[in-house]
DNA sequence: GACAAAATTTGGAACGTTCCAAATAATCAT
DNA sequence: ATGATTATTTGGAACGTTCCAAATTTTGTC
């Protein structure tokens, strides 16, 4: 068994009809008599045919693959937004070439040559940092719908799907000020990202609203990741007037806080609020668990792949801006009592 | 711009040649005159010409395309995994469909034969639970070589990649033995799988060896995730004889635990030490550091997409067994002071 | 300048599908 | 039965590449 590969003529010649007929049952294709459907489509178990996909994109030029690259994977917000993509671009029928950057500008572009002369007809990207709005502009031009989530790229003429990172950033300070709290840090991310820009906005924004002054010393920068949340809780704490709060960047560095904050033997939730951003997984179950600004990854992750499906469907690649709303979860970790299932709109 | 394909053709005429030639020059023959193949190049960049995979694809009938399935990509493990067989499949010019299961079993037969559809060249899978020996048979007749990881199929005639899970279960249990407890719980996992059966068996080896006494009580078997191992240390805190150590299934489980004890006013690595399993990123900087056996996912991704390649190159498809070392990483969840570095082989 | 040898180029014929236009078969109304 | 409809089936000709065998050009030798 296995020798040659069992082909629709072998198929058409078994069953006795022509390959077109085989051709037309493959699709399901109504014009063919019930009888020798049933006839082709025993043939096609009994000799084990395997659809040729590649020949069939050949001829049709419309070809059931997308591609997703990110720029992280091993961020569990990377990775359930892929997850989120999976989920609905499986079910359409459609299977995924996915690839990672680790932030690399050269890997995206070979990665993202490679998938097109694969055929993709489609693509996700959370761009690695430093693409630039030309750096998609080979797919668009080729009519290929291109969908960019998480960060945006300012000029980049392709849709994008992005959280509401000031609103989001804003009711996280709303909500520690309400709780009391004056001294409120930013802590984590790069200095250089939109998203950080945006975050830090909103954080700026609520402080204003606040009647609280904004203090540059306050504003943390480190890596988004938890070490960069460890480092920042003991910068911070280095001040003469330390805060006694902060909202992070995302959650794991909302949990680095909380690991320094514990190295210090200061508990979260109870000596110090944080409060994160995402709401990974982890940060319902954690203890103490993490209020954050809920962006649900998994649902980012379906809604841009339905959005880029639409675009493939409809033909036309008209650019399309949408920024998901984004909720306040109110958890443990800000102090603010022991009921986890508050929850507040937001945008 | 952007209305017809520019083709072979097209790039032969342009630049007056053959499409023969072009098609050299394409695959970087040695045959052509240097002069001929400079100016097909320009005539290529300047046209804008994308290389069409597929087609050559159809020709040639070997596709740098593998597929990679995973049942849970939320899992960082897995999605480390995953990272590590992009990168080598990277840059050996391959590109990657990946799915994600989610541990169901029609899934996984549907991506799988999507895949194959797609003409994949190879597929490395770390398979639901509950994939049987036979759901790989049809890749393998047909000369497709396949690599199971982390969790082993018995009777599966392919190449398979898992860790010494029975090593490692046991030199955890001998170093929490070493530092004098007696009382040591096995927590977190599903009872019906083979790491559960192997690590829970190197746990009993090594409790033998020890003299200590195996008490089924301190085998709490739950969801192999971060609520499991809250559940699993109050279950075990239940028990008349209380535990004073753990060897946990995964470090998601050993950080549910480490939450457990704290919610119960318990330090972990100094009221009750705790050990892991995997050594995610996060075990390194997770207060306290954990303990764990260290599995390395991303190279065993990466280590599985070499054993992969080699099989693809080499034509044959000769099943090979190979089980990963694995060490134990001594840090400070099991109490066993402040050498982070501190290292041990273990098989 | 003629011949052989080496280097380079080149037309088809594949590869496995889908599509089109046209052929054939079945059904219907008269 | 007969012609008109309608339902089904069917041969090529694509799609964009690679491969083969053969043709052509260049180079080398005497």
């Amino acid at each position: 068994m296995s020798k040659e590969r069992v082909t629709v003529i072998d198929i058409a010649h078994a069953a006795g009809v022509s390959k077109s007929t085989v051709s037309l049952v493959l699709q399901g294709s109504s014009l063919v008599n019930e009888a020798t459907r049933a006839k082709v489509n025993a043939v096609i178990r009994e000799l084990g045919y395997v659809y040729n996909r590649g020949a069939a994109n050949l001829r049709q030029a419309k070809s059931k693959i997308v591609g997703i690259v990110v720029n992280d994977l091993t961020n569990s917000f990377f990775a359930e937004l892929a997850v989120g993509v999976d989920m609905v671009v499986q079910s359409a029928g459609y299977v995924q070439f996915l690839s990672n950057t680790g932030e690399s500008i050269d890997r995206q572009r070979e990665v993202v040559a490679s998938m097109r002369e694969h055929g993709i007809s489609g693509l996700i990207v959370s761009p690695a940092r430093g693409t630039e709005a030309a750096d998609f502009k080979s797919l668009t031009n080729a009519g290929i719908p291109v969908v960019i989530v998480v960060r945006n790229i300012p000029g980049a003429k392709v849709s994008s799907l992005v959280s509401d990172n000031l609103a989001g950033a804003s009711a996280a300070v709303e909500h520690l000020a309400s709780l009391g709290h004056r001294r409120i840090a930013f802590m984590g991310g790069f200095a250089n990202t939109a998203v950080f820009a945006e975050r830090l906005g909103g954080y700026r924004d609520a402080l204003a609203k606040a009647g609280i002054a904004f203090d540059d010393d306050l504003a943390v920068a480190t890596a988004p990741s938890r070490a960069g949340g460890v480092e920042a809780v003991g910068r911070a704490m280095l001040l003469a007037d330390k805060p006694t709060a902060a909202v992070c960047f995302n959650d794991a560095v909302a949990f680095g806080v909380c690991d320094g904050l514990r190295a210090r033997r200061l508990e979260p939730g109870v000596d110090f609020a944080v409060v994160g951003f995402d709401d990974v997984i982890e940060a319902e179950s954690a203890v103490p668990a993490l209020t954050t600004i809920s962006v649900d990854p998994q649902g980012m992750g379906r809604r841009a792949a339905q959005l880029l499906l639409k675009q493939i469907n409809s033909g036309k690649v008209e650019a399309e801006a949408i920024v998901s709303a984004v909720r306040l979860v109110v958890r443990q970790s800000s102090g603010a009592g022991l009921d986890t299932t508050a929850r507040r709109a937001v945008s």
